[in-house]
DNA sequence: CTGTTAGCGCATTCAC
DNA sequence: GTGAATGCGCTAACAG
């Protein structure tokens, strides 16, 4: 249209405040720019860091995020899902804590990245974390330094991410021809205050591990703050690594090993995956992609024995 | 409708995996279940918590949220509030960082909570903290075990947070007859390494401090990280209180004092107002909601000089 | 290049 | 009680 008569459009329409109806847009187009996100924990600095990311890549390319809690129970993320689905999001990012909900999404048409957590692998994209290797890496190093009784805080046995880092411990162990202790390895748990009591459980029944391995930044916080009550000191009696580094365990003297995640590229790239196939930049197959750890040796590692 | 037909209908629907479309429906009704909620920086555990104690109140109430990253910055603010207006949510939520934003949607006539600052005093909502008062405690408490040389550590000068804990440091001061001394307050900052080099400026410049006030945790975290860095030791050396308690404080060793701040109360007070404003539940007139903080006294403030 | 129209899926209104 | 019509605000497809 003529340049001036844009532009006088224009003028009435910022003088009268008008802004477009983003509703009635997607109602008309049968698309939204919402992509729906389901976390387990955004209290849990692994997964506020992994929305953040998500956030920052989804709003870069103009999509928003709708941001759901879990509480990593089966019926909220249901709800979540059917919400995302009523919502006519383009597309849901999520770490599953069923397969239920993934697959009612992909049954509905709805693109979906599975997160930290792969539930229904073959049905949709997954970004996840070499679990195995980072846990190998984290148990090696303590039995390279002489430990041979490790104590392991699992979180829930059901997830993924607990059974690779599982499996990783064992690898280790087998590596180093130390047979696989069970009592070494307390049920599993999931908040702070779970792990301290499964920590005091564990040292009380086997006073004589010599280190921890604490399979998430929850449970190391739990672990350490047992360890303290008792008056156990970090390093000198009993060392300790964590899976999931964050930053106040740069702070703690002696400052805790961990075994680092890429958080922040494990959202990027979720981000990435689903706006690629919005885009159908991606392949028709799910794509899986697996994101490697770092371990960061720090001063809480030590060797047995003073 | 007659009970057979009802439920004939109702199992086909599922059948065939029917979900009403939210979108049509919000634009016949003129009016969504979204709220939108815009913080900061979610990797900040402070507006993490926030975010997740407004997301319980607004699911368990039928709502959800579209959650939106300022990173600070007014041009993320404004496009966030057009983001929000053209997504015609329900209401908004929002720690700002201009008044602009806040006017704009008010102008539209979209509900609005000011949380954690209030930039648009008398124009919406808002949910506080009471910031003087607890800088006054911290602060306070310090000079009674005998500081007179308190470091001050203050995240942006021109938010309000910022001020008003400023104001209760030297309230506090006035009270205990110390004069108040502009060398101890180092020019503003906002990460936790702009806080560690303000820190170490600080120290270099005022060899004398005797105990540092970080005005929130992002800012203890780089004070802390600068101690340590340079071998002094907290409590010893020098006392540390910290504005806004976060979990890993308890862990340190000693374990750091601080500002408790009603994190979850101010984002479940902030749905709860927003949605009581919906419900027309509230009077006309914008409310205000001041929140108590308290201190809590661990080990790493002590009197100085051994 | 401008103006008109039809329909996205739902809910409300009216007629039956 | 059930059924048909209308319009929410937008945009794509038209006709002028």
């Amino acid at each position: 249209m003529a340049a001036p008569v844009r532009e006088r459009v224009q003028a009435v329409a910022v003088r009268i405040g008008y802004v477009p109806d983003a509703v009635a847009r997607s109602l008309r187009h049968r698309a939204t720019r919402a992509v729906g996100v389901l976390i387990s924990d955004l209290r849990n600095p692994f997964y506020a860091d992994l929305a953040a990311a998500v956030e920052q890549r989804l709003r870069a390319r103009g999509y928003h995020m709708i941001l759901a809690n879990s509480d990593g129970l089966a019926d909220e993320e249901e709800a979540a899902a059917t919400l995302f689905q009523a919502s006519r999001v383009a597309g849901v990012i999520l770490a599953p804590v069923t397969a239920l909900a993934t697959r009612q999404l992909v049954d509905a048409g709805v693109a979906v990245v599975e997160v930290d957590r792969q539930l229904a692998p073959g049905e949709c994209d997954a970004v996840l974390v070499e679990n195995e290797e980072g846990a190998r890496m984290a148990t090696g190093h303590l039995l390279e330094i002489g430990h041979r009784r490790i104590g392991l805080l699992l979180g829930e046995l059901e997830w993924q991410t607990a059974t690779e880092r599982l499996a990783g411990y064992r690898s280790a162990l087998e590596l180093a021809g130390v047979p696989f202790d069970e009592s070494l390895v307390p049920r599993s748990s999931f908040t702070a205050a779970d792990a301290a009591r499964m920590t005091g459980e564990l040292l009380d029944r086997r006073p004589d591990v010599t280190a921890i391995f604490a399979t998430s930044n929850v449970l190391a916080e739990g672990a350490i703050a047992e360890i303290q009550r008792r008056g156990r000191r970090i390093m000198t009696d009993l060392s300790l690594v964590a899976f999931d580094d964050v930053p106040w365990m740069r702070l703690m003297q002696p400052a805790i090993s961990a075994v680092a995640q890429p958080t922040i590229g494990l959202g990027r790239t979720a981000a990435e995956l689903l706006l690629d196939r919005l885009d159908a930049t991606a392949p028709p197959e799910p794509v899986v992609r697996r994101l490697e750890t770092t371990l960061v040796l720090r001063g809480s590692t030590a060797p047995p024995g003073r």
